[in-house]
DNA sequence: CGGTTTTGACCCGCGC
DNA sequence: GCGCGGGTCAAAACCG
């Protein structure tokens, strides 16, 4: 495999591709990206977006490549100043907005190494339609990420993490409350705040804050007959605890079988077989648990297969009966939008 | 019974 | 110093 003059040329962008290894294991293997699990067969439409990634990836792609496959993807997308909009057409949630990333110039997502550049690649070209037209992303904080999701009223998915819930707070000049969640893994400090977005009521807001330092459940887990579309009874209300009027409205937004609004992302009808190849892989787990892994021990994760044990057993770092970790969707889980929720800064993979 | 959610209290930083 | 707003804590309630 060359590296691309161009992509040498864009400095830290080059490293990425550095081992080439690592990246044929990704592309050669039944890398759980590039592999539809399940025994639906796979949309022609993201079956042509595999081939395409795939394409794209067995030849390092420039950082102008990528930006221009990803333009050309979506030519009408629409982004922001200083933010970079990725619309998932592929399903119902429209906007996924992503800010504070360290994005800068030609030098597109220059804190990921080769592989995690590969998974977001994998990620978001499968499950979205990327346009970079605007350039020139501040990195503000690099330890915070917001994401803007449209809400997605017959979905609901998380990022393969679970969270609890510690504090609720009414936000001033916001009719919505923000909520406050950490996840449940005592040795993450990883946070996550959830708003709505008080211009646009059917934006949810979420800013997730430093990383996850585990993995995330698996990637493809089983899917229940029917492609776990079963969603969960929703909650009765609790007897007590009246709430307030903020709190209660925004509590009222997540459909059953959510347990938040964060649960955008969700990707459709959770459970549907349609958009199967990335809407059940996606959310199980954020880029920063996948890569460190792959890094790791790649082979496992390569050669596994949707439903096979080497996807569970590559997560045996979070059982599946852990609740230290998130492992399977639950009643209780906080669902969230899949995206980035790890530090540039605080993750050492630079 | 264990885990999660709720929610008031508390803490802290910031601006005045 | 004081008030305000935001973030966190923790006890109680809830839920499976």
């Amino acid at each position: 495999m060359e590296c691309r003059t161009a992509a040498h040329e864009a400095g830290a962008i080059a490293t990425w591709f550095d081992d080439e290894l690592i990246v044929r294991q990704l592309l050669d293997n039944d890398f759980a990206f590039y592999s539809p699990p399940g025994p639906n067969p796979i949309p022609a439409e993201e079956l042509a977006t595999t081939q395409i990634m795939q394409s794209t990836l067995r030849s390092p792609p420039t950082v102008q490549e990528i930006q221009a496959q990803w333009m050309n993807q979506q030519p009408e997308s629409v982004s922001d100043s200083g933010s970079v909009l990725v619309s998932p057409s592929r399903f119902e949630s429209p906007i996924l907005k992503i800010s504070n990333c360290a994005f800068s110039g030609d030098a597109l997502f220059p804190f990921l190494k080769k592989t995690e550049f590969l998974c977001f690649l994998a990620f978001f070209w499968v499950n979205c339609r990327v346009s970079l037209r605007e350039r020139g992303i501040n990195r503000i904080d690099s330890n915070k990420y917001t994401v803007k999701l449209k809400w997605c009223e017959n979905g609901m998915a998380d990022d393969g993490y679970k969270w609890r819930k510690y504090g609720q707070k009414s936000i001033k000049n916001s009719p919505y409350p923000r909520s406050y969640y950490k996840c449940t893994n005592p040795r993450c400090s990883a946070k996550k705040q959830v708003e709505r977005s008080r211009d646009e009521e059917d934006i949810i807001i979420i800013t997730y804050e430093g990383l996850h330092l585990h993995f995330a459940y698996p990637f493809f887990p089983a899917i229940p007959d029917g492609g776990g579309d079963n969603p969960p009874t929703p909650k009765r209300p609790r007897t007590t605890s009246p709430g307030t009027e903020s709190g209660e409205r925004f509590r009222e937004e997540p459909r059953p079988g959510t347990e938040s609004a964060s649960s955008v992302l969700t990707y459709g009808n959770g459970g549907d077989s349609d958009g199967l190849f990335f809407m059940n892989a996606a959310p199980q787990g954020l880029l920063e648990d996948l890569v460190p892994f792959v890094v790791r021990n790649p082979a496992p994760l390569l050669s596994s297969s949707y439903a096979g044990d080497g996807v569970s057993n590559n997560n045996s770092l979070c059982s599946n009966s852990s609740s230290s970790c998130s492992s399977h969707r639950s009643s209780s889980v906080t669902s969230s939008p899949s995206c980035f929720s790890w530090s540039p800064e605080s993750l050492s993979f630079l």
